[in-house]
DNA sequence: GTAAATTATGACTGAATAGTCAATCATCGG
DNA sequence: CCGATGATTGACTATTCAGTCATAATTTAC
């Protein structure tokens, strides 16, 4: 196995284990057993414990964001760009379970605060001039717009959450509902 | 100070700390020091820590539904009831901050597995029938009416934290108007 | 083919921590 | 005032775990 091989194996079983047990119920040396590597390789390849959940972090906001602008579509209206890059995302966090919960795990966690990167910074600020642009003039979004982030941002995390705790049939149709659900609101019309 | 306090002054004191710290960065001594309380009687009073940090979220969780009950008033259609529902969840949160950061620590961690309170299901289950009744019948929601409490939960949490980690003049304005948010949804009219 | 450089190993260490328990203290009925 | 019941104490223990380091294995360079 290539050493770059090997550093990405480790990230891999690491974050199934911190997935699963949570951060301080994972041992190092369980990591290292199941990654089937010696505790050593694993203090070579990573500083120290929480040097590795935060690469592991920044390696799962990288790839986000490939894939992110990658699946993006030029739209010419308001409805269907806001929708893409909502889609875009839910489908990444369903085909990528254990990274969505990672993230969730992460930012729940008093790792938070240590390291904001840029990969979610550009997604954030390309999320944020589209609503921007979207949202009605009188909606609480204008005078706070960084709610409208939040927002949207949980909007997407419940979507995605459903999908994986629950069998659906059609993804791509339980997505693009969920997005008329933010969009069009909860009202009965 | 009589035993009934002592107990309470326990869990306030954990619960501090554990927001601030996380669980497992919070050791139990010092819990017990910041408590003015020996080790040994904190676990006279909490069989172990695990046990210590489920009460806790016991006790928020009867604290929120009380709150809830009490603040619930009776409307005739469904866009004010649901409002004074998400109303008094989010104003309880705001007042309540440990509590509520609380909560979300629990509910993020590996120990959310372990205790389905009471207290929530009422909850849920007089929001479930709220919601029901309100949203359209084309609304995912009806296909999967779980989804709503999903995203209705979501939203109640992205308001609050918001008021929390931000300097807002007009808390009620702000929860209104992020109720309509939800309610109306995101598009420009 | 061999020496040098790089990477891997895992027994070991020192620090931290959950939980115990024998001893002490406070309260209160009689 | 005394004795008994129950609460409180904190030094102590057994364990766990992050991280080290001397040695071994492997790869690379020539």
């Amino acid at each position: 196995m290539v050493i770059k091989d090997k550093r990405e194996h480790i990230i891999k079983t690491a974050m199934t284990l911190f997935v699963t047990n949570g951060f301080h119920a994972t041992p190092t040396f369980l990591i290292a057993k199941k990654a089937h590597v010696s505790v050593g390789t694993l203090f070579n390849h990573f500083k120290n414990k929480a040097n590795l959940i935060e690469e592991i972090y920044i390696e799962i906001k990288m790839h986000l964001r490939e894939t992110f602008l990658n699946l993006l579509d030029q739209h010419d209206n308001q409805h269907d760009q806001l929708q893409s890059m909502y889609y875009a995302i839910v489908k990444w966090g369903y085909e990528n379970p254990n990274e969505f919960y990672y993230l969730e795990l992460f930012d729940h966690s008093p790792f938070k605060n240590v390291y904001k990167t840029n990969a979610s910074l550009i997604i954030n600020q390309k999320f944020k001039q589209e609503i921007l642009d979207a949202i009605s003039p009188d909606s609480i979004c204008h005078e706070f717009p960084d709610y409208s982030l939040m927002f949207i941002d949980r909007s997407i995390h419940a979507a995605t959450r459903f999908l994986l705790e629950n069998e659906i049939e059609c993804i791509d149709h339980f997505i693009n509902d969920s997005f008329d659900l933010f969009w069009n609101g909860f009202k009965r019309k």
